[in-house]
DNA sequence: TTTGTTTTTTGAACGTGTTCAAAAGAAGAA
DNA sequence: TTCTTCTTTTGAACACGTTCAAAAAACAAA
């Protein structure tokens, strides 16, 4: 049974550690002082989260909760799919940004096997909405590509956003004046791309892509698949 | 003074620890098992290497010095860029294939200050001399590209080789199948795309992207820079 | 050989994330 | 209230990576 209280302590929990981890980053805070901050005992955090580790992924999910309807109500008001990738992702920079160095926690897991990568299975709810951001963005807007390649377009452009945010969490450079230069002529990259997609020129490419993507994502475009990680496999 | 008999025991204790991470895999070997197996006390690890994970990086160093005759003479029959970049990559999968998972080690390093991080300033050197591979691998081809660009052509393609390999270590695909689907594809994409890299179409694609690696490389094409991180920064 | 110096090896101890059996508390049911 | 059951909390104990003072071994000079 969720009691009330036992949610507040779950979250006292969670903002303490948040401050440990802003305070004296996450490496070096340890669970001792987290729970001392939180009036508990060390292993209470262990009853409410299942790792240190996992206390940074509850801050992330919680964010993307409350990112969700401010990224809702940008991409209703925005009309050209620049200005709905850039909802999107200017979005996150803005709500992760106090606790920027954070996501570095995260960032650590490469493998989709582990919880806590962005690509496990364990997060797969997580990023499906995320991507549901992306469709929203491509759908009804004016891109024209191929059939074979344009279900996949919303997956790669969480891709790519998701290495935007890897390179910001490390950016040293003041504001992080280089994530946004990176992020400024990419997306404009991007979007030329999308422009010229069309032009015959590029026909081999499109027959490259549309292989590929099929083969890591495993899906032909229209087909049904039970995908649980983000570059599935059937081994 | 480097005695003989010290050099024998590094390496014994390095071998030791290989075998032990290929039947643990290498979160679940433990110093203490290692050491056992070397015959030396747990602390003596620590004499030679400055942590678990930097056993892997002795590990990663040794192949890498094994590779580059391999690669050197690789190239010298080689005389197409693809067959080059071919020799390259598929020389470094041979190497490092018996103990593909145990690089799942150091990929977890994404921060380019950690020091066992690819983008570190500490594994620079490795990582210069592996870019010189794709230097010579580019060097008097028939690639033409914008002046803006060209220089850091070695630099991208080390960083899609990384990509690769990332990829690779994690594919649980017989054989790594699906890896080599990758490799392939894109291999091949990136030669159309460097084969029409001329067409004045992509003018705007270079224009964007020459701006963007002057920033992230922090260097003029011709101009000289004390750049000790994979992606320097001048904060 | 003896003495002094440097390199190598040891293993106990530390700090940390984590586990878990047991205690404490909350909530009904009687 | 008192008994029962479920949830929450505790804190000692564990395993592991790592440190380090001290012992041992190797070496150099006399």
């Amino acid at each position: 049974m969720k009691t009330k209280k036992s949610e507040e302590t779950r979250t006292r929990i969670l903002e303490a550690a948040l401050d440990v981890f802003r305070e004296r980053g996450f490496e070096h805070a340890t669970i001792r002082e987290i729970a001392a901050a939180a009036g508990v005992a060390a292993g209470a955090a262990y009853y409410y989260f299942e790792s240190k580790e996992a206390i940074v992924m509850a801050f992330y999910e919680r964010s993307q909760g409350q990112m969700g309807p401010q990224i809702d109500a940008g991409l209703e008001k925005s009309k050209t799919l620049e200005d709905r990738l850039r909802t999107i992702i200017s979005t996150k920079f803005e709500c992760f940004g106090p606790n920027r160095k954070l996501l570095g926690a995260l960032s650590a897991h490469a493998d989709p096997d582990h919880p806590l990568s962005p690509f496990s299975k364990e997060t797969a709810s997580i990023r499906e909405v995320d991507i549901q951001f992306f469709s929203r963005a491509v759908m009804d807007s004016k891109v024209r590509l191929p059939a074979n390649i344009k279900p996949y377009l919303p997956r790669l452009l969480w891709m790519y956003q998701m290495g935007l945010i890897l390179f910001w969490v490390y950016d040293h450079s003041k504001d992080q004046r280089r994530t946004m230069i990176l992020y400024e002529k990419t997306l404009k990259m991007i979007l030329v791309t999308l422009k010229i997609a069309g032009v015959p020129l590029l026909r081999p490419l499109h027959r490259l892509a549309a292989e590929l993507l099929e083969v890591i994502y495993g899906e032909v475009p229209g087909g049904e698949s039970t995908q649980k990680t983000a570059l599935s496999s059937e081994d």
